[in-house]
DNA sequence: ACGGGGACTGAACACGCGTTTAGCATACTG
DNA sequence: CAGTATGCTAAACGCGTGTTCAGTCCCCGT
């Protein structure tokens, strides 16, 4: 919440707050333990609960952070920029390639993004919502521009799109289990974006061959 | 596991297991306590390890009924029978779809599969494994057949529509919200179906209006 | 020099957890 | 009818948890 390069950071509450981020995004908050956190920061369980209050005034402030951190990313994507991007051809300006972009190698926010959906987070519920708006808004001035067709139902092709983008990151390991590249790390961007695109410009499905 | 209807089933066995996999399913199996299955299914704490020895030996037959569940969706769907459907013409055939049509209303294994992945269970990899390979084949076939363009990068297309399909599965409530109908009840199959299949027919994009 | 306050800790506390144990019915077996 | 296995429960146990508390250290203004 506070803009300004709060003073008191690079401190031992800082410590704290980083070691839980990543600790919680990969095993979720309620499977970590303060004495755990502790460990990890260098610190004593005591102090947590000195900074924090609580082990939910920890949570409540990582999941803060956290938001700023998406928020940074959702507005690092002016839609503007977006669409000539687009109509220039390239499929990129996705939000995965925002997120490859944005968040250095081995950052646990992908993974923390993926909690915040999946335990109905209402931090998520209204993360997802502002970036559905955003892809809305995307699609109505790209049909604008004539560099997408129009549809009956620009609703649901939004939400596809947006959906997409996510499963990329919700489904990372996976991903980068079977294809054998991180589709966050600038290889598997590279080949994603390139598939994607080509379904997306032209389709993937043809009419069967006569015989 | 066991192929026989297993006659001590619909037994307080049974409540119990349902009792713990809609709980686990929308709250984590860490997040749920022993009581709190047991007053959901009707018995006593005890019984629950009586029956199953411990919560992670419930926790082990929970997964496996459901891992159960979910192969028998896998193998509901033939690949020849699907080659055909999607050559026809239709863009249906999808995990999905398969989904919604062989889980009724408000069970609670979509949720479950999403936990799957989201918390990197060896199960749940083993899964998307071979949901891939299944993908995999499956655009081999249809190339084959003249119904789907060739690509030079098969490995990815193929985790591309794979992962497409789950994040309906995975991100089902928010897209419930946004577009006013659950993508796995019929009527929004029915809409998902069409969109993403006009955009995987023909692609969405377009060169921008020339001036 | 010194007093005060904040960062920090070790030890302890209360509580809820998974689990154990002893025992109660019921029903089947001989 | 005795014997015994089975389904089930109430009560308790040990343990790890989040949290509290009393106190130590150290910096900083006066």
């Amino acid at each position: 919440m506070g803009s300004a390069p709060d003073p008191n950071d690079l401190t031992a509450r800082a410590a704290i707050r980083n070691a839980a981020l990543r600790l919680f995004a990969d095993r979720g908050a309620d499977a970590v333990t303060v004495r755990e956190i502790a460990t990890q920061a260098g610190v004593s369980p005591a102090l947590i609960l000195h900074h924090f209050g609580s082990k939910d005034g920890l949570r409540a402030e990582v999941d803060a952070y956290a938001a700023q951190a998406f928020d940074a990313i959702f507005e690092a994507m002016p839609a503007d920029e977006l669409v000539e991007f687009l109509a220039g051809g390239a499929a990129g300006g996705s939000l995965a390639e925002a997120f490859a972009r944005g968040f250095p190698h081995g950052s646990p926010l992908p993974a923390y993004l993926g909690r915040l959906f999946l335990t109905h987070d209402p931090a998520g519920a209204a993360l997802f919502g502002r970036w559905y708006a955003m892809t809305r808004r995307l699609f109505d001035l790209m049909v604008e521009a004539g560099a997408a067709r129009p549809t009956d139902d620009p609703a649901v092709r939004a939400a596809f799109f947006l959906v997409n983008d996510l499963a990329l990151i919700l489904l990372r390991t996976q991903i980068a289990t079977v294809i054998g590249s991180d589709p966050l790390e600038p290889d598997g961007v590279e080949r994603w974006g390139r598939e994607a695109g080509k379904v997306y410009a032209e389709g993937a499905f043809q009419a069967p061959a006569k015989e």
